[in-house]
DNA sequence: GATGAATGAGAATTCATTCAT
DNA sequence: GATGAATGAATTCTCATTCAT
């Protein structure tokens, strides 16, 4: 008891998210299925979908969980200054976000962006989010490429997981140059 | 017979590549079935399984288009003297490389990047490969830092659909910026 | 307790036993599951089980219900002098029992006696009861045609909402319409 | 070879029909599964749905193949002098279309017509072609009660197969009596 | 009287694949 | 070169039911 087997505490719903996001990360969504997850959790698929309307639903539940997160970060920065000082920081609690369950996040959004586009038709309105976001990094009157590197700054840091699988450096040190560079690419002026 | 029926010179196997890379790129390699793909080409499912032993055999088949390239490339570049010259003109033809099909093959690899490592575990050699031209693209005694600039510069190129999709510009005006933002990430040194 | 939560005065027994009716009326047994008729009435499907044993059961006290009216039917009608006047009596009163709740019992048994019939092989003694009814509206010595003539006239009732639904005109013209054709087709004799 | 498990000749597909009608018939649509109709038929369920899009689909079809015969029957009765004569004559051939397959047709229409109704909210028509068969069945200047004398002649003898069951006769001695019964109801007049 | 959590069995459907013709 | 028919394994999801609290 205690350790490694404890059901009850924390409560199912949040360890099926768990597990749920870490298979979708490392497999993709089309690729994991409900079995798959329930075994690891040594639940049945029953069980699952006592806590789930469907599988699209875990997916929802993942997204809301993030888009909380981003919308506490937007609504914050709407109330500061504007100008590069914000915008970096901006970037760097954006990061802390991505950071927050590991690498995992970024993974699953990068691995899976094109079925969750399928899924949730922006009902979720993670788009409307970013797009808010991509606002926020951008200086007034950025030129197109201006524009871009405000977008890329926010997703290279989706990209480490992507590109850094041979490097040979801890995880915390990619996770340091990604930001490094990450705010390289935010655009100067204002 | 041989003159009567023939459609489209003989190219019914490039097709069905064609086809598929644009399923792929849009919906994903598990989210892609066999049947839509014939569907789309109007012929049956046992006709697709003539031309390609597997649907893997779809994507290897793919891929070895895009490994023919980037081999050809690697080698030119083994060729020439190295340097800072050198490493902006392979990341240039590289670009070209990945923009001859639009943007697909970018959209392809993002899209599939993990779906990708599961069914061939480098059956392909790619990861081998792009191995291969990080180093190139990476200056002796980088920090770890321009490690991953190397390799973000050579992958900021496949983020583009990613992000640019609500930006206000022509698809050739994106691709001169995400040149450039490619170019200005390549680590300087040596 | 006693006085405060109380619903409907403990009803609750009597109310799955209405929406239950209605839901197999309308969609049919098989296709009624118990999470409808709890959501129907916002109990959950637990609190189903609490006052049922099973869902068969439902359907069991939903046939008793009747079974009680068309028992003392037949019992008064072993009572009374035999002939042609009892026989048009017991089929009006056969009509009151049916039309007791709206056209919904007859709904209910049209919708589903095939599923019945597999359920509970008379356990409830239905059919036998309703062998017992055309024994009584059946003259001695009928033909076959008239032995048909007396299950129709009994069934007849039941057909009205199955064939009535274009019909221009109030369910109570339809009922009274549905009664005397009904009496016509009672066989005559003896 | 020739008489029991003849495969490929007659169809594939018409053997599905065939058996499906009889489970639908029996069990009723819903409680009727795709593994019992494959199990009857020595197919696998795969199988079925390479001639089946869907359960519905078996449907659908079974309800055209009488769909064609009833269009038949109303395009003729068309082109023919109204008046009673043609009525009777009517009834008579709708008769024959539903004895067409034994009385399967008829149990399967009577035991599933709720099933019907919300599977194919009439794509199909049916209910169109009911009622035209009922105005061609119904006398100018109908009563109410003509009305429903018209339309239960025609569905009685779907009634058939409710009613008859413990009926001690052979099936063409019922069908008979009912084919009378089913013309004693058409209303005269005109 | 009622609930929250879970289960085992089974449903419909889809998929990649095969093979005789 | 291609097809029609079929398969076996897997998938998502639903259902009636149970039981500790």
């Amino acid at each position: 008891m205690g350790g490694a087997a404890t059901r009850k505490a924390g409560g199912t719903r949040a360890q099926i998210q768990t597990v749920a996001l870490r298979l979708f990360a490392e497999h993709g969504y089309e690729a994991t299925s409900m079995r798959e997850i329930a075994e690891q959790l040594n639940i049945t698929k029953a069980a699952l979908y006592y806590h789930f309307a469907s599988k699209e639903d875990i997916v929802r539940a993942l997204i809301e969980t993030m888009l909380a997160q981003t919308s506490e970060l937007i609504q914050w920065a709407e109330e500061q200054e504007p100008g590069p000082v914000l915008r970096r920081e901006v970037l760097s609690r954006w990061a802390d976000i991505m950071q927050d369950q590991g690498l995992r996040m970024f993974r699953f959004i990068s691995a899976n962006h094109v079925a969750m586009r399928e899924i949730s038709p922006d009902k979720s309105g993670m788009s409307a989010q970013l797009k808010r976001l991509f606002e926020i990094l951008t200086p007034p009157n950025a030129s197109v490429a201006d524009q871009l590197r405000a977008r890329l700054s926010l997703v290279v840091i989706n990209m480490v997981g992507m590109a850094a699988g041979d490097l040979n450096a801890s995880e915390d040190e990619i996770l340091a140059a990604a930001r490094q560079i990450s705010a390289e690419l935010l655009p100067r002026g204002d």
